[in-house]
RNA sequence: UGACCCAUGGUGUAAUGGUAGCACAACAGAUUUUGGUUCUGUUUGUUAAGGUUCGAAUCCUUAUGGGUCAACCA
């Protein structure tokens, strides 16, 4: 495979910039704002820039973008790093924006004193009111043309606290009238008294996120500042800034952020379904954040893998979330522990079992030898799965019927004798025979059977709580719909079965092992789980490959 | 009724003027003590119309479709 993996446009971007000797070496950075946590788009985000100093020469920082103390905590700054920590990342420095307060305060005197940004008085109202429209010019406002001195003093006094929030602003002096409407005198700094995650409460005024970002970049001398499609037109304030400062120049370049269907990727509407209820919390395990993966046995090298296949572009995507289950399916069947669990138990008596008991030996992983292998107790009163047996099986059911055989996986080929049924006409319990000459690696009875069950040992068996995951929304884009997006959340995302009963081997599940429930899913360990009550959750359904007939659905 | 960004199978992404490829999904078959895994094969695509060229997914024009922009959010 000499074959060179095809570059994304980034990747060309900067192999064009090496190879002129633009640089020598890239610095990126990954930029979120804390005040929320961070999800699958981010996770996208993080690869792309710190996968590009990990394959060039450079480096990578962390910066939060803490501009906007209402909104933002530490509590948000710590789940961010755990989670970077956690996809596999480590920054060379980790920044805030905050850091840079009197640097960026200094740059605003510095602009003032070119006459290039002024202190207005108007009202939130009236700014925007005479900001016009995209298709109409705005008008000047009326304190446009203060002189440098009273510019000066105004935002001295400002940033003194002589001013009530929201009474001035400091505004860029470019031009109301610009197709941009970026660029029609943008804000740079307002007046708010609140207090700021990391520096208090030294300041009541705070530079807006076209006055932090590109020169915190620049500061950094980030190189190639990389971000999400919707801040293309606040490149051309992002260049004009930096020029009329003559600092730096970083440059900013966009890429489509990812979609991904069924779900949502926005930080309000995430924390609107945390606050009301929706979800148990961030780290729900439907959640597509990164904690929420996590506690679902999303394992980072599947993330990754994802991230990898989805690519970076600038066209609108909705990626199939079906991909993502492909990569940690793909990464779990490598690394999954094989167990037996029975969800819905259904009792089953071997009729002809005489011996009491015995260990039976089973594979850990069939994919990797070196996992080893366990003894499970077999005995004549066992557990199946109630969808294993049919009354009146379809054509083709490889499962257990009256009369029909199948293999006990692991264990002996046993047939149906007998169903038990209670008054209510349910089934009790399904008497069997075994037959002695089939036991698994020891087979002479010359016996071929299509199916294989999964089973426990019912005097063995250990309780579990098991919480079955489906997707959050029932709609591919439930942005798209109309009305309330919350309209189209799948009342069955969750499913909890509370009478699971497990193999032995289960009882010393810790919270880092991976398991593959035989003929189910991968399912790993809950964070709330004790020795005490076991609580797995299902981080995906092995793939079903049987195409039921169409009168079972 | 403005400006900007984008347009390749169902989905995501390559092809950088010269054979439209890869992955997921779907479907069919083989193997299988997980209806899993693995293996093999099949179906499906350049938004449209003009132009430039020996040759266009690629360059140009226009149209169409989608997205973004009028927060003291980022």
């Amino acid at each position: 495979m000499s074959e060179e993996k095809s570059l994304n446009f980034l990747e060309e971007i900067i192999e064009e910039h090496l190879k002129e000797g633009r640089y020598t070496s890239i610095v990126t950075r990954f930029p979120p704002e804390p005040n929320g946590y961070l999800h699958i788009g981010h996770a996208s985000s993080i690869c792309l820039n710190f996968g590009l100093t990990k394959k060039y020469p450079g480096y990578t920082n962390l910066r939060f973008d803490d501009t906007n103390p209402d909104t933002e905590d530490t509590e948000y700054v710590d789940s961010i790093k755990a989670d970077v920590r956690w996809l596999g990342f480590e920054w060379k420095h980790e920044r805030y924006a905050s850091d840079y307060f009197d640097q960026l305060f200094e740059f605003a005197l510095k602009l003032i004193d070119k006459g290039l940004a002024y202190v207005d008085e108007s009202s939130s109202e009236e700014i925007a009111s005479m900001k016009g429209s995209p298709t109409e010019p705005g008008r000047n406002s009326p304190f446009r043309d203060r002189t440098i001195d009273e510019n000066r003093d105004l935002f001295l006094r400002m940033k003194n606290g002589e001013f009530p929030d929201g009474s001035r602003t400091l505004r860029a002096k470019i031009d109301m009238a610009h197709i941009n409407m970026l660029m029609r005198d943008p804000i740079l700094y307002r007046i708010k008294r609140a207090h700021h995650h990391r520096t208090g409460d030294k300041w009541c005024i705070y530079p807006m996120y076209d006055f932090a970002h590109g020169q915190s970049d620049s500061i950094e001398e980030i190189t190639h500042s990389i971000c999400t499609m919707e801040f293309v037109p606040h490149r051309e304030l992002y260049d004009w800034l930096i020029e009329k400062l003559g600092i730096y120049p970083s440059h900013q370049y966009e890429f489509a952020r990812r979609n991904i269907n069924y779900t949502v990727t926005s930080k309000r509407k995430l924390l609107q379904l945390v606050n009301e209820g929706h979800v148990t919390g961030w780290d729900d395990p439907r959640m597509p954040t990164v904690s929420g993966l996590r506690r679902r046995g999303y394992t980072p090298e599947s993330i990754r893998e994802f991230c990898e296949r989805i690519g970076i572009a600038k066209r609108d995507n909705l990626v199939d979330v079906g991909l993502l289950e492909f990569c940690v399916r793909e990464h779990l069947n490598r690394i999954a522990l094989r167990r037996m669990v029975v969800l819905n138990p259904l009792k089953l008596v071997i009729t002809n079992y005489e011996q009491g008991e015995e260990m039976l030996t089973m594979d850990n992983n069939p994919e990797d030898v070196s996992a080893g292998n366990r003894e499970i107790p077999f005995s004549a009163e066992l557990y199946i799965e109630q969808e294993d047996f049919m009354e009146e099986p379809p054509k083709k059911y490889f499962r257990l019927a009256p009369g029909q055989m199948v293999r006990l996986k692991s264990a002996y080929i046993i047939r149906c004798e007998e169903v038990v049924k209670n008054p209510d006409g349910s089934i009790r319990e399904l008497r069997c025979v075994y037959i002695p000459e089939s036991r698994s690696g020891h087979d002479t009875s010359g016996i071929n059977v299509k199916g294989t069950l999964h089973w426990v040992s019912a005097r063995h068996a250990i309780k579990a709580e098991v919480r079955l995951y489906d997707r959050l929304f029932r709609v591919e884009d439930p942005t798209d719909e109309e009305g309330d997006f919350k309209e189209y959340l799948n009342p069955a995302s969750l499913v909890t079965v509370e009478g699971a009963f497990a193999e032995p081997s289960l009882a010393s599940a810790g919270h880092h092992d991976r398991f593959q429930f035989i003929r189910n899913g991968y399912f790993v360990l809950d964070s709330s789980a004790t020795p005490e009550t076991l609580i797995f959750n299902k981080t995906v359904s092995l793939k079903d490959g049987w195409t039921r007939p169409k009168t079972d659905k």
